[in-house]
DNA sequence: ATTGGAATGTTATAATATATCACTATGAAC
DNA sequence: GTTCATAGTGATATATTATAACATTCCAAT
């Protein structure tokens, strides 16, 4: 959970490794541009914004215009190893990356650190109403904003 | 449940109505800019964007700009007549505003019509994860996109 | 060597949202 | 009745987020 206090160097580690492993399984081209966005969102437990990564690319010398980023940060969502927040416009790295994946987020509004959880919505009251009215659900986003243990 | 037929007329009516006996209740100006806005969404059980609104506001005869839309649907989301579906940066009538509020909604990717349910989160399982995080939700965006039981 | 695909570079622009200041009307306080 | 404060609207400008479209590069397969 990134709200605790951890060894955050490894999440980064882990999430790079993740990520190379999964790609070379796949054959997905982990290319520079696309592995150090998912470093630049791995860094912070916080989502970042399309131009902030542009900006944070730029720093590095690459002179990148908003395809850039933005097509990156596709193949990551794409292939899971990033989540889009809906509710902020931005983007996060995935840090549960073995998992599963129906990713739930916690957004505390003071800190803005965002964590990734994953609970068993299908099975709860959302997957019962949907499928009491016939919907089929495919994916879902589920966010809550609110105040993090740290904050309080 | 808007995915099923049903009357209309009835959706526009009661939902002005309501708007109209709050206002007055609690001594808020639904205006005619506001109220016309509130109608706009009442009209389809569809999300539209401001711009969408803007739009349609213009086709009345207001020539308004982007603040007009966006004060509007503020007040109306802010008082609870209207949501904000994050996931499509748009808009959309409340449907129970007498029900107490924690909406979610059901997002058809093909037809795009829109319901607003109410599931019991909080007692579900994000309640209980972001409980045993230390996480206080204060808000929470939960939206659902597949297909509804008429595009099946 | 040529072709075809995937990634990136580049320019332009679309779509969504807000800051700011000016103006108007209304009603409360004096 | 005048003054004042407030809420709403009008209007201009600009910020922020996102994509369309086309050119170029590189590499692997034929």
């Amino acid at each position: 959970m990134s709200f605790q206090s951890h060894n955050h160097r490894q999440c980064i580690k882990r999430g790079v490794q993740h990520a190379t492993d999964q790609c070379e399984k796949a054959g997905l081209q982990l290319t520079p541009i696309r592995q150090r966005v998912l470093e630049l969102l791995l860094t912070e437990h916080r989502a970042l914004g399309a131009y902030d990564i542009l900006e944070k690319l730029s720093e590095d010398g690459w002179k990148s215009q908003p395809p850039v980023a933005y097509r990156a940060l596709d193949f990551l969502v794409q292939h899971g190893f990033a989540h889009k927040v809906e509710r902020l416009n931005a983007f996060i790295a995935c840090t549960t990356p073995e998992t599963n994946h129906n990713p739930a987020f916690l957004i505390c509004r003071i800190c803005e650190a965002v964590a990734e959880i994953h609970p068993q919505l299908s099975r709860g009251a959302l997957g019962r109403t949907a499928k009491d009215a016939g919907f089929v659900i495919e994916q879902a986003v589920v966010e809550a904003e609110g105040v993090c243990p740290n904050c309080r």
